[in-house]
DNA sequence: TCTTGTCATGATAACGATTCTCAATTCCAG
DNA sequence: CTGGAATTGAGAATCGTTATCATGACAAGA
């Protein structure tokens, strides 16, 4: 998949980018491009934080990562591999992610784009409140 | 409205703060801070930069305006009074913006939000895609 | 296995949007 | 009018991200 990708471009492999792939899959989290360096110290000393930021948008457009926001100014990814579309809802005190999926507003918004003569391409919904936790007992 | 505001919060009117205030709801386009500052600029030279993100910052945090994306790496700003919510549909090539509202959309967002014991406090939806004009003829 | 052209990398400079600093100005309640 | 508080402009500082450039790693052919 990767290969391929790389194939079709002209692109080399190297152990640094196997290592910041597989780094990057066996996260949980939405990482930031400094978070997943900073865990890739550990284990592979001396990648560049530029290297990072380099694998992980050629990871976003192979299609093996989506970029996402949650709200925070640093940009976030997320794996796509084995991994449905869905979107987020994203407590704004504590930072807590819940991830869901809504069949109905998948479809509304093909309706919606197809009705302004769009051809979708991609979209982003986020939505953001107080999660049980963080809301005051009132 | 904006009176109130900052009167709860001893905050003060300034002949630029009302300059700023009114160029952007005159503005009828999702404006950047840059782009307003130049707009002002002409009426108003001497006002700074600084000065347009401070009070939009405002403007936003008293409902007046509302922050948005729309893709790019600057912040655009629209305003939220009377101005009914809507979510935005984008073209990814010429960055056409259409604003559309669809309740159903709307409905389901606050039963996920309540589902998961959240309380619903702002979402952003945009939808990317090519409008009728940049999709290729093929 | 050498060779060579290409791509990847690390370090760091550059960048762009936004925020901060701070002295000077403006506001407004008394 | 005045004093204390909020606002401002200019530019420095910040922060995430990207570009630059010299060097090292890769892949494929001789």
């Amino acid at each position: 998949m990767l290969a391929s990708f790389l194939a079709e471009r002209k692109l080399k492999k190297s152990k640094r980018r196997d290592a910041i792939l597989s780094a990057f899959l066996a996260m949980e989290t939405h990482v930031t491009a400094e978070e997943l360096h900073r865990v890739l110290s550990a284990e592979h000393p001396g990648i560049g934080l530029a290297t990072v930021y380099r694998n992980l948008k050629l990871l976003a457009s192979c299609g093996l990562a989506k970029q996402v926001s949650l709200g925070g100014k640093a940009a976030r990814f997320e794996h796509a591999f084995r991994h449905r579309h869905h979107d987020h809802l994203v407590c704004s005190r504590c930072g807590k992610v819940v991830e869901f999926l809504d069949s109905e507003i998948e479809r509304r918004q093909e309706s919606i784009a197809s009705r302004h003569d769009f051809t979708l391409e991609s979209h982003t919904l986020e939505i953001h409140g107080l999660c049980g936790s963080c809301r005051p007992p009132r």
